[in-house]
Order: structure tokens, then sequence, then C-alpha cells
DNA sequence: CCTGTGATTTAGAACGATCTAAATCCAGCA
DNA sequence: TGCTGGATTTAGATCGTTCTAAATCACAGG
């Protein structure tokens, strides 16, 4: 049924020239002469050849490809993050093999596997919590150039592109601390990520540059409906916060919903600060406060470092930390109130 | 710098076999003996032995690769979407190539071709907007098989995955019309794909059979912000809606965002429902009532609609609508109001 | 001890590209 | 004419696997 490829040498034959020709004609070699380009260009296109990139790399070891792995595709964050690395590799005229570890370092080890099977160029890890420390060494002895991203395993182990938490988080608590709101809860997740730990360490380091007290830390499930079931619990908080600043924007969102079905008004009773800026921010009643962190961004910044580690696979560690930006809404509570 | 690949040929030699047995080994056929095979997989494990698929494929024509194309990445449908593929593919131990047409058609040309020659077994496409209606017989005149999700082009043409919208949108407006409210009118999208037609039609039908009347139909950019815009055009409307219908929830949420802005209260002074029940739904104020159309599921019945295709290439057409399920929050009014 | 049979194993040719090294072409010059 | 050198072109090996067809093995039966 599947119809036969045409080949290099049906090219070949048909141009009257050789398979190494083609060849060069196909990889756009300054070395044939333009009329045999143009003549075999013609026939590429009457036979409507495509070129076989898996064959290709058997013999010079480029595929084209880049494996992505994330962690979930469910929230937003990292969508668009992966929207970013879709779009450099494309322009790059390079495919995304793209997989979800579900956060379970047993899925993730097997997709690299997958990917390694697949000859892919290199890889762009968002570590699943609980990744073994080893891995980046493994895949360096695997030979599989490596960029991290969002998250990271082993500081400087590899390439890397983030954003700035702790700026991130510092920003926020400074907003509230600027709106008179001093006690200061932090709704955080349950999984150990580097990116958990940075926040939480930026929550203590700008804690102690503002003068705010903290008032507790919580722990939600990464989903809105555990975050609204928690508020229960940051209420409780022996000094009754004034502000609680979220892990993300998921989980101020479903805090914002469980304030709301305790009768309060987040905003006004209680101020609510998110993390990530996604496009849900504003679509929240009230609308809400959040540190953007650019997740496209991060995405090119990502396939940027693994484009240019391809290229130089001795270049030295790079990372690439883009700024948070504060977005003022309504959650957060107005100055006035 | 590249880490030689183990092959084939080195786990032969230190087992002591032929490069045959291993890849018999390899690819679990009952024609090895015990011993042997136990040896060899032994040996595999040493070595950390890894098949290289491309050279495979190069063979046998089978990449256990696919492709997905789908219009973007930010609105989480595609996203749940996406997920459900990934996960049966990742079970059936095939990887997936991921490509974002940003519903261009010549985009979704290029990511083709380049998808032909990474040697894809087959492709799951949701076509862009506009997209020639001559592609599903050019892809067959390739060999590449197909299965269009979400959207269609050309009914019939290739097996579909998708959600049946002309329900979804009965459900919505018989729910509607049970509240009392009986001038609806609909927000629809601009880019014209199936997914719009087949939403309008059943607009017009469920109005049809409850003897509701149409309130008129409005066009927003497929953003919260078009959306937003767009109530100044709904309350123009030469009869004031009762409730609006939208295309999905992200223009819901963007109207509600307008109505408010505009001093209405939705859910009370205007009804709104949406479609798709993205987890969006739960968090606007007021919660949203919306379709669900399980996108996940829909991603799960493409992936397992060309799994079959690739199995048995002169399979009979196939079709796979998934039922949608009206899910009442606040946001339509209550049968009290 | 030879032969037949089913169970295993294997040599060697593919697959479709790229690479290397060498061949061929062609003008310019002695 | 014959030689030289740069510009083009090419033959043939090669990448790591699978396939085909045939070889080999082990053992029962005669």
């Amino acid at each position: 049924m599947q119809r036969k490829r045409v080949t290099l040498d049906e090219v070949a034959r048909i141009a009257g020239v050789s398979r190494a020709t083609v060849s060069l004609v196909v990889r756009k070699s300054p070395l044939v002469a333009d009329h045999t380009r143009e003549k075999v260009e013609q026939v590429m296109a009457d036979l409507d050849y495509v070129r076989d990139i898996g064959a290709a790399r058997l013999r010079n070891n480029s595929s084209r490809t880049v494996g992505v792995i994330v962690p979930n595709l469910v929230n937003s964050f990292f969508t668009e993050f992966l929207a970013g690395v879709e779009r450099v590799m494309g322009e790059d005229d390079r495919v995304v093999l793209l997989a979800n570890s579900q956060d379970d370092p047993r899925r993730q080890e097997e997709i690299l596997q997958r990917f390694r099977g697949h000859g892919v160029d290199g890889v762009i890890l968002c570590p699943a919590a609980g990744t073994d420390p080893d891995l980046p060494a493994r895949m360096r002895r695997w030979g599989l150039p490596v960029v991290q991203s969002l998250r990271e395993i082993g500081r400087d182990a590899t390439d890397y592109a983030g954003a700035d938490y702790i700026e991130g988080v510092r920003l926020a608590v400074q907003h509230l601390v600027g709106l008179g709101r001093r006690r200061i809860a932090f709704l955080s997740v349950s999984a150990r990520t580097s990116a958990r730990e940075e926040r939480l360490a930026g929550f203590a380091r700008a804690l102690a540059e503002t003068g705010a007290t903290d008032a507790g830390i919580v722990e939600a499930d990464l989903t809105w409906e555990g975050a609204a079931h928690s508020a229960a619990e940051v209420l409780a908080l022996r000094s009754r916060p004034e502000a609680v600043l979220c892990f993300n924007d998921v989980l101020a969102a479903g805090l914002m919903l469980g304030l709301r079905r305790a009768g309060l008004e987040p905003g006004r009773d209680m101020g609510v600060v998110g993390l990530d800026d996604l496009p849900l921010a504003e679509l929240t009643y009230p609308p809400l406060t959040s540190v953007a962190m650019d997740p496209a961004g991060i995405g090119v910044a990502a396939a940027r470092l693994l484009a240019r580690r391809l290229a130089d696979a001795g270049a030295p560690v790079e990372r690439s930390i883009l700024a948070p930006r504060l977005v003022v809404r309504e959650s957060s509570g107005s100055d006035a109130g």
C-alpha cells in the first residue's frame, strides 16, 4: 500500500547525473555547477522527491530532531514554553519530539531511552520531581547534549534556561508590603523541584529584606481543587495572613475560589498574588495580580542554548535567566483598601 | 565528542553469536533458543545497547513515530487533546513529533514535508483554517496515513475523531431555554473551520427545535480580549439577547469580562454558556456553564484510530464521535432568576 | 551410521543517504 | 600539442538494522 519512496538514485538516473551529485544539490553545496543544479532541482520537483532524513542521519549523525520532556501538558505554563521551543526549532528546520513525563522519573527514563533510540541530536529537559541527581552525568556519558529548563538538577551540570524565580517572589512580596499587607503566607506545592526550592528561598529572603512576617507555609496539590481546599488551612494559620503568595496562578485561582466559598472577598479581605501570569490570570475574579515569567521566552532561550551546544559541543556551560515582571491587577488589594 | 554508538555487531561479537541472532533477540522473536536469548540480553544490558530505530526503519519501514499537527498550543483544549494522543502513543512505544501550524496552511504544508522526510508512520492532523480540500487526497498519494481530528477537511476522506458539536450546542440551547432564556445570541470566531460550521449549524437547528429566537451572531478573534471587546457588539444587537452561547470557553470568559466592564452581571443580567469545559471554566466568576467535549478522550480516540490504520491500511474509514456533556455552573443564570 | 525433520542460527544483500578519494573536464599557457 | 590546476563529477564504501534464503544442529527412526 505504502507508495515507494522516490530516492536519490531515481532522481540521479532521470537527471542523468550521479547519486553523489544529487546529494550535493540536496545539501546546497556550492560545488555543483549552476546548470547542473537547476536541472537536478527541476527533476526533484517533478518527482516530488523528499529526502530521507533517517537515512542521512545514519551516515552523517544529525537527525535534525530534538526531544523535549515536560512534566505535564495541562498547565499552560509548559504549553507556552513548548510553543516557544517549537517555534525556534521550526525556524531552524528541526523537528520536536514531544514527551510528557508526568513528573515520574521512571517514565522520564523510558522516554530518554526512546529518544536515544530515535537518534535525537539533543534534549531539552524539564526534569521530573525526584530525578536522580546523576542524570546529567549519565546523559553526558551517552554523548547526548541536554539543556535543562524551568527546573534544574545539579546546578551548572548543563546549560539551563529559566526565569529568576527569586526576584519574581521578591517583586510580589515588595508589592504586598507596599500595599500595607505585612503578614504573608506562602501556598506551595508538594512536588520537590528546584522551582519550588527557589521560590521558597526567595520568599524567605524577601521577608527578611522587607521586614514582613512569615504567616506560614501551606502545601497543596498542584490543581485548583487542591488549592481551593487549602483555603481552610490558610485561614486557620496561627496568625491570620493579610495576603497569600502562591506558587503559581493555578493555585492562586483555586485559592481565591476557596476563599470566596468561605465567605471572604479575595483582594479586599485577603490579598492574593500568583506567579507565572498565565492568560488565566486576567479571567479570574477578581483579576489576579501575578508575576510574569514569560514561558514562551524561556522556551526560545532553551532552544537557542541547545542549538548553540549542538553547533559547539565544547562551549562553556551557559545559563539564560529571564527577568520577571510584576503585573498588578486587583487580587492583591488596592492601596486604599 | 559524540560517544560512538553500541551496535548490533558489537553485541553479537561479544555474545559470540551473529548479528542476525541479536536482531532477533531485539525484536523478541520466538525463534531464538532461551539460553541464547538470555546470554544476548545480558550482553546488551552490560553494554547499554540502544537500538537505532532510524536504521531499523530504513530497512523495514516502520519508524514508530507519528506526527501531530495542531493549529495552536495556547488553547488548553488542544493541549489536553495532545496529552491524550501522547499517552496512547507512549503506551504503544511510539513517539510523537509535534508541530504547530499556527492555523496557517503554508506552515502546515512545510511541516508535512518535514514529517515525510522524517519518515513518520502516520499523521494526526487538525487541519489549519483554509487548508486545501485536496490535502487528504494528496496525502493518500504520498502513502501517508492520516487521521483528522477536531476539525475536518472533506468529510469521510479519512478517519476522524471529534466530539458531537451539534449535540453539544443543542444541550446548551436546551438548557438556556429551560431557564427561560429564549432570545439567544451566538458568539463565534472568524477562522473558518469545520468546527465553526458545525457549531453554527447546531445552533440554527437547536433554535428551530426549541422554538427559541436567534438574537444574532457576533464574531470575535479567538482570544479573550477579542471576546471582551465584542461585549459591546452583543449588547447592541437589535433584540437584546437574554443569553449568549459562545464558540468556546476562552471566548465565554472574555465575554463575561466585557459584560462586567459594561456594568452587567453575567449569569444574572445575561446568561453565558461556553463550549469545551476547559479547567478555566471553574475558575471564572461566576463559574462558567459549559459543555464538556473531553479533548483528552478525543486525543485517545484519534491515536487509536491511527494505530488501527497503521495495522491495517485497508480498513474502512471510521469516525469516532464522542458525546458531549452539559456542565451547569452559574453563568447561565438560575432557574429562579 | 545415514537420513529426515524441526529448531536455530547465519551470511550477505538490501534500505537511502553521505563521505572519501579519485576521476574527468576544460581552459589557459608554454 | 601536452601539461597544469581549478572546477565538477563520480564510484564505491559505509552507517546500523532487517530480510531472505540457506546453512547448521540435534535427535529420532530405520
